[in-house]
DNA sequence: TTCTTGCTTCGACAGATATCGATACAGGCG
DNA sequence: CGCCTGTATCGATATCTGTCGAAGCAAGAA
């Protein structure tokens, strides 16, 4: 194998330096603990659609009005998923005049993405 | 905000492959339900340090045994949670003799971790 | 065989979660 | 002001989840 280090680039010099992959050491309780929560946010399929709906989005902020037609579910559910998501720091939101917009907050993503970062042909797989 | 695309390095050239990231475009609701059971295993702080400690096993494999000591929970509560992590594709079993072995599937890591592919710099974040 | 150890399954229960309709709030428009 | 629209919160409810102790199963030892 190559002796390159995987190399996160630092985005706006935010996060993906803190954690390197869970593969490669055992996660204390704590940051379990936090990480759990991130993960449970992104547990349900109307999270994840809304999520996905959010970054893809033209600008890559959304209002809600343009979040719940996709959905078969009612406003107030699409309202409390996109609570969970904030409350999980996923995502961000305003009000600007009679609509609220969401966006997605990179580093987090970034943050799980690297936790999972799997060694593959590194360790092997059995 | 800097014009630098956040470029990911190819790990390998294995993985990431299958997946775009989530934050490019919407998921269909198949992919979401699909995936929200992988990230639902990865939800609960036990089952985050059972992966990492199985991941980061000397071998990249573990025994039961191995996995008990380290929580304060009862060991039909770390079979169950081994379940659910087996159950979501996320790692593989056998017994062998008096012991059952567990260890991490990378393929499954990987995909999550390149669904969760952040575009950073791209968009903007806001 | 019987005993012991390692692990899984079962049954029960407390707490969390997804969902809804109803209601409240915030802001723009007459 | 009153009304309408967009969004959040409330209260209720059915379902799901994490946890336990007890019991079951599998494999080796005596």
């Amino acid at each position: 194998m190559s002796n390159l280090e995987l190399k996160v680039i630092d985005q706006d010099g935010a996060a993906a330096a803190c954690c390197s992959p869970m593969v490669r050491e055992p996660l204390d309780e704590e940051a379990a603990v936090d990480l759990a929560k991130m993960f449970k946010a992104l547990s349900d399929p109307v999270r994840l659609r809304l999520l996905s709906l959010i970054a893809s989005h033209e600008g890559g902020e959304a209002c809600v009005c343009d979040l719940t037609g996709p959905f078969d579910v009612s406003q107030p559910t699409i309202s409390h998923h996109l609570k969970v998501l904030r409350e999980a720091g996923l995502v961000g939101s305003e009000r600007r005049g009679t609509w609220v917009y969401y966006w997605v907050l990179p580093a987090a993503l970034a943050r799980l993405s690297a936790l999972l970062q799997a060694p593959a042909a590194a360790g092997g797989s059995r």
